[in-house]
RNA sequence: GCCGACGUAGCUCAGGGGUAGAGUACUUCCUUGGUAAGGAAGGGGUCACGGGUUCAAAUCCCGUCGUUGGCUCCA
């Protein structure tokens, strides 16, 4: 007589089942279509093979496409298909890792001294496809440590040997599918039939496990759906992501430009780039007008001695811009790379009281870093950059509050600009590698707690990231994704109990005595090039009416209208709008299009009719024909919408 | 910095051992047109740069620079 089990399913029913049924058999008593779907299944917690006996009472849920967790397992267990067919086309390969990511998957593949060319994908895609529809089952099997050594050493394959060494015996498995064998935890989908489309998206060199002095793989990365269709959709949302990239939309709209001969990293504001950061400019100086900040001003180059005093030349010095000798003294120079040792210095030009703190000085600082040329991307990453920087010195306990102002300050930022979809991250140091970072004990501790407790105050949804301090303090990070769905660190607040010790900043106390600042370094934007970056792509250069750098432009009819044009162009002037002129020898429809193309947020078309009846006819990109408006009417409700989306 | 790919007109791209092509943009002319492309003509490129092979290189090879997808790094 078999045991029974009680299996608990997530609605709370409860089902009874023979000792060692495995979760696909659970769902095909539920219904057939669950039963084709079911990709994984979390028992108590875990994630397991659906073909996984499950031998005891159990929570149970059924993992499928619409579950991360099935997503995860369908790519992992795609993984193990491309290599499969990789060993397949290329007999002899070695294999590294092969784990599922965000999107998809990849493998690092050691090829010996076949280099892999992006034409041979196809060939690639078509064996998955192939062996995928073998239906081959994922076949989990317990080894020895002993037997797994020996497996990999007849196979000859390091990688496998060097991960080998890291796992316990009694707690290692194979999975085995078709004719492919690999050193895996699982869990995987039942068989390989799963996987309907394959595509394999691009090809990356990545050290093994991430160490620049190990030998280079070939990483082979790929999605793969269960239905064809899915994996369409998914290539049209890439080809719309690639319509929003800065970089395209910059040119297009004559934001910024790079030239060879500038440098490389070193990008080139145009003249509409430029009014659209003068306008973000304006917004956070107003903003921060409002919270008590004095702008302050210092030159792009420091002594060498400011930055050995701040730290930065021991810690960063090398791999830096180089100094800038003068010519007789010799006498050396940075470029700066970052704003605060300059701030420092102005904090003390004279004795400071508690009565003056905090004191916060905001500066749109232009930066030079000399990051990696491998690096450098667009607007996002560059090596010359402006951030909208302030420091606050403040007291101990002053801190706490001053950071809530300041997330306050991040937080109206980004709705003003409709952020909504980032991530905060609280980045802590590495407990485990404590010298990494400048600071006693006792310091860092008071600066993670004030951070944790503020964040939590704002009621902020936080990720906590251990080592990711920066080595003068913890810091709260504010993330955002991009059109292809990278993320890009924009606002930073930072702790910096560090820097007023080496500087010696001192404010005299109530008692009388001297006592040391705290140093809060934040950035809402971040720098304004990877923030006008990320927010092209964000509104895929449709910028709020606020920012755009062409507001409107008026089109006439015909050239009979010029003087109207002009007439009404000056009536805008004396409002404050600005706005140009088409006065092409082109028809109306041309000139819409023309507009509509440059994401210019309103035409204004002026004819015989508007001429004669003082009148405008008003067209919004992207949405059409407003009707005839009147030129005050017209600009009331264009000062309405600006007035509207900075009230937020 | 490392691995791979790419570099032809302002832009998007075709071509490919025998001194360069399209569309678009630009200029001029015709047209004076009412809500997403009116017509015609014309100008414009050391085919990234430097070497090599060749009778001949934009094309093949090597190097440099730049761009790009990753990796590593990121005050």
């Amino acid at each position: 007589m078999s045991q029974q089990i009680k299996i608990t399913l997530p609605d709370g029913s409860e089902r009874k089942y023979e000792k060692g049924t495995n979760g696909l058999q659970i769902a095909a008593s539920i219904s057939e279509g669950l039963a084709r779907n079911v990709l994984a299944a979390k028992v108590n917690g875990q994630v397991w093979d659906a073909t996984r006996p499950i031998e005891e009472d159990s929570q149970l849920q059924l993992l499928t496409w619409n579950d991360g967790e099935g997503k995860n397992t369908f790519w992992h267990s795609s993984a193990h298909l491309l290599a499969e067919a990789l060993e397949a086309l290329y007999p002899g390969i070695k294999f590294g890792i092969g784990p599922p990511i965000e999107t998809g998957f990849y493998y690092d593949v050691d090829f010996g001294d076949h280099t892999l060319d992006g034409s041979e994908l196809e060939k690639i895609e078509q064996k998955m496809i192939e062996l995928a529809r073998e239906k081959n089952e994922y076949i989990r099997k317990a080894i020895s440590k002993k037997d797994a050594i020996a497996y990999y050493q007849e196979k000859g394959d390091e990688y496998k040997l060097d991960l080998l060494e890291g796992l316990e015996d009694g707690s290692i498995t194979f999975y085995e599918q078709g004719n492919f064998t690999d050193l895996c935890r699982g869990p995987h989908i039942p068989n390989t039939g799963f996987i309907k489309a394959v595509k394999l998206t691009n090809i990356a060199g990545a050290y093994w496990r991430g160490d620049e002095n190990r030998k280079m793989l070939t990483r082979i990365y790929g999605v793969t759906f269960p239905k064809a269709k899915e994996l369409q959709e998914y290539l049209t949302m890439l080809e719309e992501a690639k319509k929003r990239d800065h970089r395209k939309i910059g040119r297009e709209l004559e934001l910024f430009t790079f030239s060879e001969k500038v440098g490389q990293g070193l990008p080139l504001w145009l003249p509409k780039g430029t009014l659209l950061r003068e306008r973000l400019v304006a917004f956070m100086k107003k903003a921060q007008d409002k919270s008590g900040y004095e702008q302050v001003t210092t030159p792009h180059i420091g002594h060498k001695a400011l930055y050995e005093t701040s730290g930065h030349y021991e810690k960063y010095g090398k791999d830096s811009f180089q100094p800038i000798a003068t010519p007789h003294e010799g006498e050396e120079f940075l470029l700066k790379p970052m704003n605060c040792p300059h701030h420092c210095e102005i904090y003390k030009h004279k004795p400071r009281s508690y009565k003056d703190l905090p004191i916060r000085y905001a500066e749109f600082g232009t930066v030079y870093r000399y990051e990696q040329s491998g690096e450098l991307h667009g607007l996002t990453r560059v090596r010359g950059f402006t951030q909208d920087d302030a420091h606050i010195f403040c007291c101990p306990e002053q801190v706490k509050e001053e950071f809530i102002k300041v997330i306050d300050l991040v937080l109206y930022v980004f709705k003003a600009l409709g952020f909504e979809d980032y991530t905060a991250q609280v980045s802590l140091r590495d407990p485990e590698n404590k010298q990494k970072y400048i600071g006693t004990d006792e310091a860092w501790e008071k600066a993670e707690s004030a951070i944790i407790e503020a964040a939590s105050e704002k009621g902020l949804e936080t990720v906590t990231e251990l080592g990711e301090a920066a080595f003068y303090g913890p810091k709260l990070d504010f993330m955002v994704k991009d059109a292809l769905g990278r993320k890009w660190q924009l606002g930073t607040i930072q702790v910096d109990y560090n820097l007023p010790e080496r500087f010696e900043l001192e404010y005299i106390g109530s008692d009388n005595s001297k006592h040391r600042p705290v140093m809060i370094h934040r950035a809402p934007f971040g720098s304004l090039e990877r923030f006008v970056a990320v927010l092209i792509e964000h509104c895929a250069g449709n910028f709020p009416l606020w920012l755009a750098p062409e507001q409107l432009i008026i089109l006439p009819i015909s050239e009979k209208f010029k003087e109207y044009a002009e007439q009404v162009k000056a009536q805008l002037d004396d409002a404050g709008i600005s706005g140009s002129i088409d006065n092409r020898d082109e028809k109306i429809g041309r000139k819409i299009r023309d507009a509509e193309v440059k994401k210019v947020p309103f035409m204004l078309i002026v004819g015989e009719k508007e001429a004669a009846e003082e009148r405008l006819s008003v067209r919004k990109h992207g949405e059409g024909d407003l009707g005839s408006h009147t030129v005050d009417g017209f600009i009331q409700y264009f000062q309405g919408i600006i007035a509207e989306s900075l009230s937020k």
